[in-house]
Formats: structure tokens, sequence, C-alpha cells
DNA sequence: GAATGAAAGTTGTACAGTACAACCATTGGA
DNA sequence: TCCAATGGTTGTACTGTACAACTTTCATTC
């Protein structure tokens, strides 16, 4: 178990450097979106509906990044939100086409790299890396202090 | 091809979020350490004497952003620099015993995680794993623009 | 051996992304 | 009716980073 431990150590670190880098390199020359920007466009182009609170939550970030991060999307024209007529504290936040084209657009213009990625594995490998990352991120998950 | 290009968009977007977030939370109760210098001194302990032009490429970092890293920290007594005699012009970074200690512990505190992760996954999840990361990471390396 | 240009590093400055604290608006119960 | 809680906003500060301009040292060329 210890040595699996420690590999785990070398993958992870060297993961999360080389994908981080490898993923958001450069990814919109022209219409500069953020990791965090685009992480939002994601949550809600799967689902939208959601408050403000909801998606600090789902990012993992507080609500005045949030409040911040969701009006320029607004301003951006890539989202809209609107008062919940049954509790008008909060927002309903809506993906707009425009946001749904350029998230997608975004999946698209990394789809080239993975295909890249992947046809340089071979499928054994293919085959490992869909079984284990799964399987690490639910251990992740599972492990994180609070029950989210 | 296409549906393991696809597999690959959201495991490693969720894999990026994920693991940079259970890595790096609050690493460091005490005596903070950024992620960058973490790196630093996980360089320096697998292998010292190399210049900080030699370290800003390895972290891929500019080296304005180095040079003041690595003054903080060898202002915390973790790192020496010493002009290389030969070339004045660049230093010799080496990790003191204190940034070797730290380094490790840093490991060693991260260790446990690592542990109950790989217990919460089965053998052939771990094998998985242990297979399609190296591959996936020499994929991506492959792939870089630079030939490094 | 002086001039020129490259390389390593430093410093000034700006910016993005974030958190924290204090605040406002709305709601739902004592 | 008041009060506490909730959702969101604003002021402010900090961290990590890049870029540009600079200094020092070195190498080359004439």
């Amino acid at each position: 178990m210890g040595a699996d431990a420690e590999h785990l150590h070398h993958l992870l670190l060297d993961l999360v450097r080389t994908a981080e880098f490898a993923l958001m390199d450069r990814l919109f020359p022209d219409r500069a979106l953020s990791v965090s920007q685009l992480f939002a466009l994601h949550e809600l182009d799967h689902g939208g509906g959601i408050s403000q609170r909801e998606l600090a939550e789902r990012l993992d970030l507080e609500k005045s990044s949030v409040s911040r991060l969701v009006a320029d999307l607004e301003a951006a024209g890539l989202l809209t939100r609107h008062r919940d007529p049954g509790n008008r504290r909060l927002y309903r936040l809506e993906i707009t086409a425009e946001g749904r084209r350029l998230h997608r657009s975004a999946a698209h213009s990394l789809h080239g790299r993975y295909e890249r990625w992947a046809s340089a594995m071979t499928p054994e490998e293919r085959e490992g890396l869909a079984l284990g990352v799964p399987a690490l991120l639910r251990a992740m998950r599972a492990d994180r202090p609070g029950p989210g």
C-alpha cells in the first residue's frame, strides 16, 4: 500500500501540472475565458436554472467571486439572470445560445488534443485510464471534509 | 476514437479541478508554501545545482517570477544560491536541509491522503491508473508545441 | 582589446483571480 | 412585528503571474 501511495504522489503532481497546462494553454486566442468562467458555462450547459450560491458551491468559489464572474459573463452575453419570482433574493442563471455555442466550441477545440492524446495510447492504456481515473475521482471526493 | 476523446474531456476537466483542490487544499497550515514553491523544492530535491533559468523552464514560469520565488525561498532558508564560479551570470541553486525537510514533510502530509485514496480503489483500478496516467502524460508531453 | 550582442538575473509595474468583511434586500418564523 | 437567515454586491487587499526595461557577465569578431 505504501508503494501505491508513493506512486500516486508522483502521478498526481505530474498530472496536475501537465494537464493544467495542456488543457488551458491559450484556449481562446480571441475571446478570452478564464478557467472558472469555462467551468461555469459547463455547469450551466449541463443544467441551468441554478442560483449563484449553487454555482459558487459547484465551482468551489466564494459567492463574491461568483457574483463578479457571473456579472462578467452576463455582460458578455453568455448567460442571463432573472430573479426567481418565488424568491426574489436569488437569481436563476441560464446559459444563452451564444454561451452554449462558446462552451461547445471550447470543448470542440479541445477535442483535437484529446484525439491526438488518445491515439498516442495503446488500447490497454486507454482502458486503464478509463477505469482508474473515475475510481480516483470517486476516492478523492469521498475523502473530502464536507459531505459534498 | 471520438468516444475516447469525449471521455477524456470529462475525465480531465474533472480531474484537474478535483485534484488541484484535493492536493493543494490547506497543505501547510503553519508555513505557507505556494504550489510553485513546492514544485521548486521538489525539483531541487531531485537534483540541485540548476540555475534559475533552468528552474523557470521546468516550472514553466517567467524568469522574473522565478527570480522572486527563489528569493523568497532563500529568505526563508529553504534553498541557497551561489554564483557559478565558471560563469558568474548564473546561480547554482541548492536545497537546504530545512528545505528538504519541508518538502519531505509536505510529501508525507500528502501521503495520508494518497493512502486513503488508494485503499478506496480496487487493485484493478489502481493498476489501470498506474498504466493509463503515465501513458497520458507521455502523450500530452509529446504533443506540446516545443521539443521539451 | 574594444565593441557588439547574447544570456542570466532583477526590478518596476500591471493585471487577473480570488477571499474576506461589511453591507443591502428579501424572506420566513418567533 | 421584529429578527435572524439567506442570496447577492461592493470595497479592499493579496497572491501569483507576465512583460518590459534594466544591469552584469560573458563570448565573438574585428
